[in-house]
DNA sequence: CCGTCGTATTAAAACGTTTTACCCGAGGGT
DNA sequence: ACCCTCGGGTAAAACGTTTTAATACGACGG
């Protein structure tokens, strides 16, 4: 081998240097430069310091393919996405990917995206993956009511979780944060603000953690004898288009204070509100949720709850790859906290001092 | 093994089905049930009907790891994106992951995610990932000027390309779209609507593709004997903010139109102007790049150049994946054109008699 | 009845690792 | 002198495919 090929890791007919080469050059078995990699106390230094020598010369690599089938795991992950135009352009699923990402790689695997398409459910590509042993697990973020097609995965151990959403009806195992408590803080918080007639924007009813925000309005209003009036709901589409329609069909009932069920949608209903020439928070009050970094920049700036998406992606990826070491997998709920800026009057009115702005 | 077991796809010890289950069960050789999953011709209809049976009732599925070691190749194809906040929130990395992502799914492969770190130079992952035999190609969206280590793939016959973006001085191939006619028809239009003090607000000097927008309007300047005045350009860092702040900086200087290196700092330029107190397109034209959903949306909504870059990120992929498959690699350079809306002023001047609000 | 040819199938090698069981020599205890 | 142990290492099997060269088996023409 010339030092051209050796320098790029490659033998002499453009094949890859492999643990033999580095065996035979050194005078060794493969045992020991294996043992060697993976630093095995039972080589002596005098060895191993030849093996490592001999890997950095031939700048060898181990074959992952090689090593995935002895060892029966591959390092890779599969992130599966719903099949949404433009999917990470919505702050929710960009921050859920950073978090999935960075646990993934602190940990040293590598993370593999899957779009969750007809395809994907009618081909079966969930378990197709676990069967070709192409991944180690799968996280599954966005699930709406209607993938309960994933109920097939119960049965098997393939190591699987949801991250911030989950499966009503299914053992499926899921990290997320607490919508219900959240539901009930925002409006607990319009409640001691005077508010009478609160409304809500809910995403959609087919998402479970968007229903979650929802029961939490719901049971919060009951809690303090508010009566539930249908006509103060509407849907939203976690948009912010769908925001400011569904805050514009919400105005013709009078609310005097509305809880938005993520802060993509607030944005919107700020702006319908304000072009109906009402005042925030003097005229309504305006809670969001989740706590996007959009929520400082609206005017006036948004109250809303903090949801750690981050946090959730991030430990969701924890727990599976704790699951594929052995470990049992337990689902999570984060806690929740409320975050007061200015859309909802609780500083004027002197109620809370302690601000948010951080 | 009991259905239990077969239906699951995993032997009798919990370990999966392999080749040879399906082989023992059927009564042929591993190499029959291989030549039918290839779908040779050589097997007679008959086995090969009761081999795909038995493949069904057993819900067999190949080793991918096994199928790699011989085969040489993973299936596999690594997206590299720059380290930026929220990435992905980005339209224009949403968009390009979305061209690469269904290239890729639309050839059998799968997406892997690689983030541009420290450690992914320092640690020469963008060779290690090769050399481990862990990807079949690299494509690389958003390089800047300053990753020249690339250059060290110059050498490797690794399949690799950049997609949206290139290395100056550097072999490596890529697909783009023609940033310096961009540049120039934006700057036409402009002056052929009667424009003398023609402003520019650049993404930033380090990314080449922003520098040849800068160039293409720079010399279409020239080229009308128009000059050159440094005080008409500052940089926007590609955000809104950056957009916004960088027209306010401009107009000082009194420009008459200003053509801004992509639309989300148009849209910050646009909120400058009006704030400012003058009117678009009445006193200020401006013109955008890139022609994002959201250039419909402005108001007035944005004259802009259409650089279509789901496109570049999809024929990018599919560049690469045909050098994988043997074909010689070539850089593209992709049209662009103008796409004429309200805030240049060329409709009410009637300059222009072709819509493109489509 | 014998060569020949074609077709369907198979045995075995190869891919590049990890790991287990075994080996060998030196040193220590009795 | 003998038996153990122990440190340092190796041979070989195993992982689950694909592929190539060989083989078995008729059929068929002479």
């Amino acid at each position: 081998m010339n030092n051209r090929q050796i320098s790029n890791g490659k033998g002499k007919n453009g094949t890859f240097v492999t643990i033999k080469d580095i065996a035979n050059y050194v005078g060794v078995s493969t045992a020991t430069v294996s043992m060697v990699l993976s630093g095995s106390p039972k080589i002596s230094d005098e060895t191993s310091q030849k093996v490592l020598e001999a890997i950095k010369i031939f700048n060898y690599r181990p074959s992952i393919a090689a090593r995935s089938l002895v060892l029966n795991r591959t390092g890779v992950i599969s992130l599966v996405v719903p099949q949404i135009e433009n999917v990470f352009m919505q702050p929710f699923f960009s921050i859920a990917l950073n978090g999935v990402y960075d646990a993934c790689v602190e940990n040293g695997f590598r993370l593999q995206i899957e779009v969750a398409s007809f395809q994907f459910m009618k081909r079966k590509r969930y378990l197709r993956l676990f069967r070709e042993r192409a991944i180690d697990g799968m996280i599954y973020i966005g699930s709406t009511a209607s993938d309960t097609y994933l109920k097939e995965l119960e049965k098997e151990e393939f190591p699987f979780i949801f991250a911030g959403s989950y499966l009503k009806k299914s053992s499926l195992p899921f990290v997320i944060g607490d919508n219900i408590k959240g539901g009930r803080i925002a409006t607990a918080h319009l409640i001691k603000l005077g508010r009478k007639r609160i409304a809500h924007i809910i995403g959609n009813f087919s998402v479970p953690s968007a229903v979650d925000r929802f029961e939490g309005y719901k049971s919060e209003l009951e809690k303090h004898g508010l009566n539930f009036d249908p006509h103060l709901v509407s849907i939203g589409n976690f948009s912010h288009e769908g925001g400011y329609e569904a805050m514009k069909k919400i105005l013709k009932f009078k609310p005097d204070a509305v809880f938005v069920g993520n802060d993509i949608m607030a944005e919107g209903a700020l702006e319908a509100i304000k072009e109906a020439g009402l005042k925030i928070p003097e005229d309504i009050s305006v809670c969001g949720m989740d706590d996007l970094p959009l929520a400082r920049k609206t005017r006036p700036a948004l109250t809303t709850v903090r949801y750690d998406i981050y946090k959730i992606a991030y430990r969701a990826m924890q727990n599976l790859l704790n699951k594929i070491r052995g470990k049992e997998i337990k689902s999570e709920v984060l806690s929740v906290k409320l975050v007061i800026r200015d859309s909802c009057g609780a500083k004027k009115k002197g109620i809370f001092t302690r601000s948010s702005h951080a």
